[in-house]
DNA sequence: TTGAATCGGTACTGAAGTGGTACTATTATA
DNA sequence: TATAATAGTACCACTTCAGTACCGATTCAA
């Protein structure tokens, strides 16, 4: 399926709050605090959080008044990092992705597969997409809808919607 | 997992060589001639194609002659349609993004959502990316990167690669 | 020093989706 | 009438996902 599991929701989510925070200069904060928030699973959560640690995405600190918090500066933190954390690689296809597990587990020889270099092109534009993306833009779109400036823009277009974000 | 399923790359495959076909003005094929040409699970295949034919992707034809054609132009015929018509509709996320099934699955509150607003845009961005590549240019970039002008662009930097395909 | 709160690591389980197969019915051609 | 093809349905093995549980290590505060 072309969609980012629950744990990336959960990961994002988490990552607004932490950049919130640090926003408003305040140290970090437990993962109770953070599934109490917004009502998610602490444990998982707890996992997620785990997993964006290892990946020097959030640092931890641990104790009765640890807690995690953004490890960068929210601008230097692309949405992809944050997919590749915690679902691994982005792999548009099995196989003619350019990457280099090319031709694991798909039954075409990559020689003649005829599907081969849109495939490739079609992933590199999806990785784009996705650096393109920072915390900070999170931040900002989150910050617009709640003003109701952009409630989701229902009535933009695609380019438009596209260019808001460039 | 951001990823195809195995299904939509047999389909991507099956319809290039469909593609091909309609080019030089043959008729149907059967599903065991893609198969074997690709080295696909046959059974797998005619699966996908009963499916595609049934979002009026491919037209099928019975009987001791019969196969499947694609059905319109291939430069009408978006990518996203082949992965809509195997996977369902691309859903970025389990909620907050703008679709009927907002909110479904997703333990966050819609409203207290810190990441609706970027989700969101990024999900209409990977929708319009997928509507931007049509069937014509999974032929095209398959013929460029046979006769060795593309090689699947190791070189090109994303923008680059990107605007190639614009 | 003791206890509470927190993170770190590992392992486990139920549910869902994916990949693939099998069988039968239907249609069309030769 | 035999053959070759699609259409539909059902089924199963495997993997991944979502969530839980447990125990240990660390830090702080009383």
């Amino acid at each position: 399926m072309l969609s980012l599991t629950r744990k990336t929701d959960y990961a994002l989510v988490a990552l607004a709050m932490l950049g919130q925070r640090r926003a408003l200069g305040l140290g970090p904060v437990s993962a109770r605090v953070v599934a109490e928030q917004y009502n998610l699973p602490q444990p998982l959560l707890m996992n997620v959080l785990k997993e964006l640690g290892q990946a020097r995405i959030v640092t931890s600190t641990r104790g009765a008044t640890g807690g995690y918090e953004l490890a960068h500066d929210p601008a230097q933190v692309s949405v992809l990092d944050v997919i590749t954390a915690i679902e691994g690689p982005v792999r548009l296809a099995q196989c003619c992705d350019g990457l280099p597990v090319m031709g694991q587990g798909c039954a075409v020889e990559a020689a003649s597969c005829p599907a081969k270099g849109a495939v490739k092109h079609l992933h590199r534009r999806l990785v784009g997409l996705l650096e393109s993306v920072s915390l900070q833009d999170l931040l900002a779109e989150s910050e617009e809808s709640e003003t109701g400036g952009c409630q989701c823009c229902p009535a933009l277009t695609i380019a438009e919607s596209i260019s808001r974000l460039k």
